[in-house]
RNA sequence: GCCGAUGUGGCUCAGGGGUAGAGCAGCUCACUCGUAAUGAGCAGGUCGCCGGUUCGAAUCCGGCCAUCGGCUCCA
C-alpha cells in the first residue's frame, strides 16, 4: 500500500496512506477542526469532506469560517430545502438553489402558492430531514442518464440545465434519501450536520432572471452551525430595519415619500439642513478643488438627446414632454448640458483641464416596483463634473478625483472598495478608443496603489467607470462615486482645444460624482448614523431644557449665545418634567441636551447630555459653545 | 413592469356586513418638577381610490393607485 504527500495550508507536508479522505485529514490535524469541518480542497478544487485523495496534493480543509464552507454549508441547506417542499407539496418542479451572501435560496414551480404559514411547516419538515441524518451521496452521469432521468421525473428545469452545460462537463447528482437533484456540488456529508436553519422570506424570481421567461416561487432562507450564530444574524436583520432611513427620515422629519409623487422625494426642513450642509461642503471642497460650478437646464430639446446619443441608449428611462409643438426630454444625465456650456468658449490647451461642476437634478423613469426610500428614486441630484482635458492629462486628473473622494468619504468615517468595469454589449465607440479609456482607468489605479476589482462588461455605454463602494456599518456596500471616461461626448459635441501648434484639437472628458446622489447619499448617511448625525449635520444641534418655569430666562440666554455663534439650538420651554424633554430630546437624537436650574443659572454654565453618552456633568456656557463650534468646524464623528 | 403581501385619525396598530376603537403625538387645565414618558379633560378618521353585490359595505367581489419583500435595472 502506498502513501501520498498532503501538503497543508500552513506548508507543512504530512503522510497518509492513498485514498485517505478529506475529512480523515482533518482529524488527524486536531478535533476540533475536524468538529468544525464542512468541506475541503484539493489542490485548490472544493471537494467534500468524503472526497478520498488519490495524489499527492495540497489539502485545504474549510470551516463555516471560510467562504468556500459556508457556501457548501448554505448549498446544502438549500437541497434539504428543496426536499422538505417535495414532500410537502408533491409535483413541485425545482429550478435553481444556490447559496447566497447571507444564506440560500431556492426556486420552485409549483400550482400551490406559497404562503407565509407554509414556510413554518417547511421548516419543521426540514428539521425532521436534519433529524433523520440521512447520508448525502454524489454519482457521476453521463448526460444520456441525467436527460432521461430528470425527464421521467418531470423536472423540465433541471433537463434545461443539463442540455446547457457544456460539453465536457461532468455531470454529477447528490442524492439523500428519495431526493436527487442535479449538482455540481460539493455538499456536506449527511443532512444532520445542519444545525440552525431558518426560512426568511417568500418572492418571485424569473426562471433564469430573464423576465421573458416563467416567474417562479422562491424561498429564502439561511442556515448557521450554531443557534448563537443564527440569533446574531436576525438581530442584525433587526438593527438594519431599526436604522432604516424611510423609517428615520419620517420620525425625525426628514424627507418623506407620498403618494403624489411615487419616487419623487420631499425634503422636510430638518432635512433640507442636512442637504445643505452636505452641498455647502461639496461647494468648499471642490472650489479648492479647482472646480467651477455650473447649472444646467433641466428640460432641454429632443435633437440635443438625439445628438448625444441618449435618444437611442437612454429612451426608456428618460421622461419627455412638449413645448409649443416641439419635443423635449427631461435630462436624465447633466453631460449633454455641460457640453453646450463648453462650447460657448473657444478653448486654448493653456486652460484645461476645465472642471465643470454641477449639482443637478436629474429625473429617470425607475420601474414602480425598483423604488425604495431615498435610495431607488425616480429624481436625483447628482453630484456630478466634467473635466475636460488634455490626453496627456487623464492620469493625472483621475488620481485628482481619486484623492477628492478619499477626502470625502474619510470626513464621514466610511471605508470603501474599487471597482473597474469595462465595455459593455449596446455600446458606443471603436474597439481602440475603448482600449485607450480602459488603460488611462487602471493606469490611474496603479498609481495610486488602489486595489480594485475588475467587472467585465459593466461599463457605460459611453465608456469604461472605475466606482467606489463605500461601506456602512453594518458591512453593506453602495455605491456612490464612479469616474468615467468618456470619448464619444466630445466626438459627437465637436469639442475643442486650440493646442500649442494653434491647430484645432480634441479634448478628453471625463463623468464623475463622489456622493452620486445626493439623495441616496442622505439616504446611507441616516442608515451608517442610525439617524444620529454628527453635531455638523444634525438638524438641531443642541436644545435647551429649562427646568422650570423661572430658569426660561436664563435659558433663552444660553440659546440666544449658542445662536450667535452661528449654532443651531432650540429652546424647549413646555411646561414638562425635565425627564419628560430629556426623552424626547434622545427619541430626536439631537447631539446635546443643555439642562439648565438653579445652580447653572447661578455659574452661567450649563448640564450637558450628550446623546450616546448620557450625562456629561455641568460645563461653563462659554467653554460649551466654543467646544461645540470647534466640533461642528472640524466635522468630528460624534 | 412581474410575483406575493399590505393599505383604518399626524404616528404605531386593534377590529370587521348594521354607518368606527386604543396608545402615542396635538390642544386645554392642574402640577413647577434635576437626567429617557405627571395626571385629567378635549378634539381629530367619507377605514387608499373607483365600481359591483346587498335593505345596508370600512368589512364581501372586481379594477386601479401606493407601500413593503423579492425579480429585473441602476446613482
Amino acid at each position: 500500500m502506498s502513501n501520498i504527500q498532503v501538503t497543508l495550508k500552513d506548508g507543512a507536508v504530512r503522510e497518509f496512506p492513498l485514498g485517505t479522505t478529506v475529512a480523515e485529514v482533518a482529524i488527524a490535524l486536531s478535533r476540533k477542526l475536524a468538529q468544525n469541518a464542512l468541506a475541503g480542497s484539493i489542490n485548490g478544487r472544493v471537494v467534500g469532506l468524503n472526497t478520498p485523495i488519490d495524489v499527492d496534493a495540497a489539502v485545504e480543509i474549510y470551516t463555516f469560517d471560510d467562504p468556500e464552507g459556508r457556501e457548501v454549508y448554505r448549498h446544502s441547506s438549500s437541497h434539504l430545502l428543496a426536499q422538505a417542499v417535495q414532500r410537502l407539496f408533491p409535483g413541485t418542479q425545482l429550478g435553481i438553489g444556490p447559496a447566497i451572501q447571507d444564506g440560500f435560496y431556492y426556486d420552485f414551480d409549483s400550482d400551490h402558492v406559497f404562503t407565509p404559514e407554509d414556510l413554518a411547516a417547511i421548516e419543521k419538515e426540514m428539521a425532521a430531514i436534519v433529524q433523520a441524518d440521512l447520508p448525502i451521496e454524489r454519482r457521476e452521469v453521463s448526460r444520456e442518464e441525467a436527460i432521461r432521468f430528470f425527464t421521467e421525473k418531470g423536472e423540465n428545469y433541471k433537463v434545461e440545465l443539463v442540455r446547457d452545460l457544456p460539453e465536457d462537463a461532468v455531470i454529477s447528482m447528490y442524492s439523500q434519501g428519495d431526493f436527487i437533484d442535479l449538482c455540481a456540488g460539493p455538499h456536506l456529508p449527511s443532512t444532520g450536520a445542519m444545525k440552525a436553519l431558518k426560512l426568511m422570506s417568500l418572492a418571485g424570481a424569473y426562471w433564469r432572471g430573464s423576465e421573458k421567461n416563467k416567474m417562479l416561487q422562491r424561498i429564502y432562507g439561511t442556515s448557521f452551525p450554531k443557534k448563537t450564530l443564527l440569533d446574531e444574524h436576525l438581530h442584525r436583520i433587526e438593527e438594519a430595519k431599526r436604522r432604516d432611513h424611510r423609517k428615520l427620515g419620517q420620525e425625525l422629519g426628514l424627507y418623506t415619500l407620498l403618494e403624489e409623487g411615487p419616487g419623487f422625494p420631499f425634503f422636510l426642513p430638518k432635512g433640507m439642513i442636512l442637504r445643505n450642509e452636505l452641498e455647502k461642503f461639496w461647494r468648499q471642497a471642490h472650489e479648492k478643488a479647482g472646480y467651477q460650478e455650473i447649472r444646467t437646464p433641466v428640460i432641454l430639446n429632443q435633437s440635443l438627446w438625439e445628438r448625444s446619443g441618449h435618444w437611442f441608449h437612454y429612451k426608456e428611462n428618460m421622461y419627455t414632454t412638449q413645448i409649443d409643438e416641439a419635443e423635449y426630454a427631461i435630462k436624465p444625465m447633466n453631460c449633454p448640458g455641460s457640453m453646450l456650456v463648453y462650447r460657448q468658449d473657444i478653448h486654448s490647451y493653456r486652460e484645461l483641464p476645465l472642471r465643470l461642476a454641477e449639482l443637478g437634478l436629474v429625473h429617470r423613469h425607475e420601474l414602480s416596483g425598483a423604488l425604495h426610500g431615498l435610495m431607488r428614486v425616480r429624481c436625483f441630484t447628482q453630484d456630478d463634473s466634467h473635466i475636460f482635458m488634455l490626453p496627456s492629462q487623464i492620469k493625472e486628473e483621475i488620481i485628482g478625483v481619486i484623492d477628492l473622494v478619499d477626502h470625502f468619504y474619510s470626513t464621514f468615517g466610511f471605508s470603501y472598495h474599487v471597482e473597474l468595469s469595462t465595455r459593455p454589449e449596446n455600446s458606443m465607440g471603436s474597439d481602440e478608443a475603448w482600449e485607450k479609456a480602459t488603460e488611462a482607468l487602471e493606469a490611474a489605479l496603479q498609481a495610486k496603489g488602489v486595489a480594485y476589482k475588475l467587472n467585465p462588461g459593466d461599463g457605460a455605454f459611453y465608456g469604461p467607470k472605475i466606482d467606489f463602494h463605500l461601506k456602512d456599518c453594518l458591512g453593506r456596500t453602495w455605491q456612490c462615486g464612479t469616474i468615467q471616461l468618456d470619448f464619444q461626448l466630445p466626438e459627437k459635441f465637436d469639442l475643442t482645444y486650440v493646442g500649442e501648434d494653434g491647430q484645432k484639437h480634441r479634448p478628453v472628458m471625463i463623468h464623475r460624482v463622489v456622493f452620486g446622489s445626493i439623495e441616496r447619499f442622505i439616504g446611507i448617511l441616516t442608515e451608517h448614523f442610525a439617524g444620529a448625525f454628527p453635531a455638523w449635520l444634525a438638524p438641531v444641534q443642541a436644545r435647551v431644557l429649562p427646568i422650570t418655569d423661572r430658569h426660561r430666562d436664563y435659558a433663552v440666554e444660553v440659546r440666544d449665545a449658542l445662536a450667535a455663534k452661528g449654532l443651531r439650538v432650540e429652546l424647549d420651554d413646555r411646561n414638562e418634567k425635565v425627564n419628560y424633554k430629556i426623552r424626547e430630546g434622545g427619541v430626536q437624537k439631537i447631539p446635546y441636551l443643555l439642562i439648565v436650574g438653579d445652580k447653572e443659572a447661578e455659574n452661567r454654565a450649563v448640564a450637558v447630555r450628550k446623546f450616546g453618552a448620557g450625562d456629561q456633568g455641568a460645563m461653563a456656557l462659554d467653554a460649551f459653545v466654543d467646544k461645540l463650534v470647534q466640533e461642528v468646524a472640524e466635522k468630528a464623528h460624534s
